[in-house]
DNA sequence: CTGAAAGCGCTTACAG
DNA sequence: CTGAAAGCGCTTACAG
């Protein structure tokens, strides 16, 4: 029906293809109540017919929304700001809003902070936004939010809960699977490289690991090293943990950045993983499978988190209920880094290379 | 001035402030001519006293332009995609653009392409949009967007030049800094892992360093394996190459992943890097510093190939001019996986520069 | 060089 | 449950 080229059709070719008013149409196209099955049917008719798509800029100028939601992002991992802006830029296009990236940056105090943020404010119009990690648990992000009316939802927080409609996975748990699976693998000597305490998923990932592992294993000796969540640290930390005389046999490194650096420590002392050691490592981002063997490691649905944020700053307005908090599965997955000590066995997936040499 | 939490100033309050019509405040944001420079600075400085910033929404139903560019990336590396987006975004937001990304994936055939972009353009009202590789070289995209009459900006094509305004750096000539490199340090025997002959940049990179090559040493012995610009198949590449009686001393990938699975092949085959062999790597992504040591590469500024683009489109408008194709310096970035076979010492960053022997 | 009028495509506020 | 009128904040097209 649509002839490429034509022009776009309007709300008012639609209301007279339908013979009905252009209010009719808008209340249809809003899912508004009080519209009769039939009047809506006709409308939808129409609108299926004319390939009919509102303008966004037009009900942004004439109504109170602007269809536009915020995302703000600390200058972390370029993965992770990747995928959160993957997940929330789909659930924006998937209903006809923009996103509108904003990179914060936490080197300045809160006070500049904010500044910086009422002036984003001043300068666009946004239906609400997602504030994430590490912002997410900051208060005077919040605070500010807050007392400027503005909607938020928040990825990933492990303060303050029920401050604002959020979106997480529950890093503790997956932490525990971890310890899990290195203690049915007969692992007992285990190294744990931490991140920054000051790091939310950290703290979560460390305590859960070490709670479950008091457990299922009390027996077990854990000897810590601080990794950063970085490369070169994790270096450092596995030289540490692995540079003595009755090293761990297992190593969890809480995200796999610092996970990839133990492994080049590994390399650096002529250890083979997962033969002399095994490792596990948290987030599956670019780094699990840029490693030798792929790294076993949590994965963490961070374009989900962001999209499932967004959806929920959406559906705000669609249909004006309150929306609740939504915890997001994880999945340990297991690829080749993790040795079975009892069969003497490496846990791996069925087809793996050659390993001579 | 401007309380926070205050209304909005609109085009009437600075008109009202100024003494002047809408319309003349209009031209002056526009910057359009004919407007005398003392109306010129009234409106400015009632611009400045309010905040005023124009209404995108409003400007975009007013006018013929949406202040909205796309852009259309392939599914290929999140670094890749992500930087492109970060150039982009940062353009538009400068200028008051929406960037309207969409991910096209390249296992389609032209037609299905083509209807697929059929029906993103009528969805959407776009001031132009950037192609980015793949697909700034697909003579199918490019001939649907000029009968559509819609603007576009290429990055890095490779074919087709003066089609369209294009932005690009100079692969081939990078290509020859790394032979350059190569040589000077001494290496006569030289490894090259290339990546598909589809690929432009694969093209442009094998061929400017075998040119290169073929001035400056005619005498080299170069061996070639093909790496798909891949991680796992650079591990198969490095292995063809280095598993041999007389391996030779260096290699250049012709990518980072291709080049870090290279480094994997090295550790598995108990060679050291740069001791054993040299390495050099070509983008300068995520890799390049989360291998040990750190991967001597080129830089390719991504990040501002795709701001450019976007620069041409919104200037297009600003300024009236056709934009001219933009080329973008490289850099070689010398880290630490070269060896100078001449004085038996690697080549690293402290040393850089004087280098007389 | 400057401005008054009309209108972009929707939603709001109000009637019925 | 449905619709007619006004208006969002700009730009276009036209005058002067």
């Amino acid at each position: 029906m649509n002839v490429s080229g034509s022009q776009r059709a309007t709300m008012l070719d639609v209301a007279r293809l339908a013979g009905v008013s252009e209010k009719s149409v808008s209340r249809v196209v809003n899912r508004e109540p009080h519209v009769s099955q039939k009047l809506r049917d006709k409308v939808e008719a129409a609108i299926a017919e004319l390939g009919y798509v509102p303008d966004p800029a037009a009900r942004s100028l004439a109504g109170v929304r602007s269809f536009t939601v915020g995302l703000w992002i600390d200058t972390r991992g370029l993965h992770y700001s990747m995928k959160l802006m993957e997940g929330a830029y789909e659930a924006c296009r998937a209903h006809g809003y923009h996103l509108q990236v904003e990179n914060l940056g936490s080197k300045i105090d809160d006070a500049a902070q904010v500044a910086r943020l009422d002036n984003i404010l001043r300068t666009s119009r946004l239906d609400g936004v997602i504030v994430t990690p590490l912002f997410s648990d900051n208060s005077a992000v919040m605070d500010f939010l807050e007392s400027q009316g503005m909607p938020y939802a928040r990825v990933s927080p492990f303060t303050h809960y029920g401050r604002a409609p959020a979106v997480f996975m529950d890093d503790a748990a997956a932490a525990g699977e971890v310890a899990d699976l290195f203690v049915r693998n007969g692992h007992r000597f285990i190294g744990l490289v931490t991140g920054s305490p000051r790091h939310g998923a950290a703290v979560a990932r460390r305590t859960g690991f070490l709670e479950r592992i008091a457990i299922i294993a009390p027996d077990a000796v854990i000897t810590e090293a601080e990794g950063n969540f970085a490369f070169e640290a994790g270096i450092a930390a596995g030289r540490q943990l692995l540079d003595v005389a009755d090293r761990p046999t297992a190593i969890f490194a809480t995200n796999d950045d610092s996970a990839a650096g133990v492994m080049t420590a590994c390399a650096q002392l002529g250890l083979t993983v997962p033969d002399d050691v095994s490792i596990c490592g948290f987030d599956d981002n670019l780094m699990a499978k840029s490693v030798w063997p792929y790294l076993t490691t949590v994965h963490q649905p961070i374009a989900e988190l962001a999209q499932q944020a967004a959806l929920l700053l959406i559906d705000r307005h669609a249909d004006k209920r309150q929306t609740a908090d939504v915890l997001l599965p994880h999945r340990l997955v297991e690829r080749d880094t993790i040795r079975d000590l009892r069969t003497s066995e490496k846990v791996c997936r069925p087809a793996m290379g050659d390993d001579d040499a």
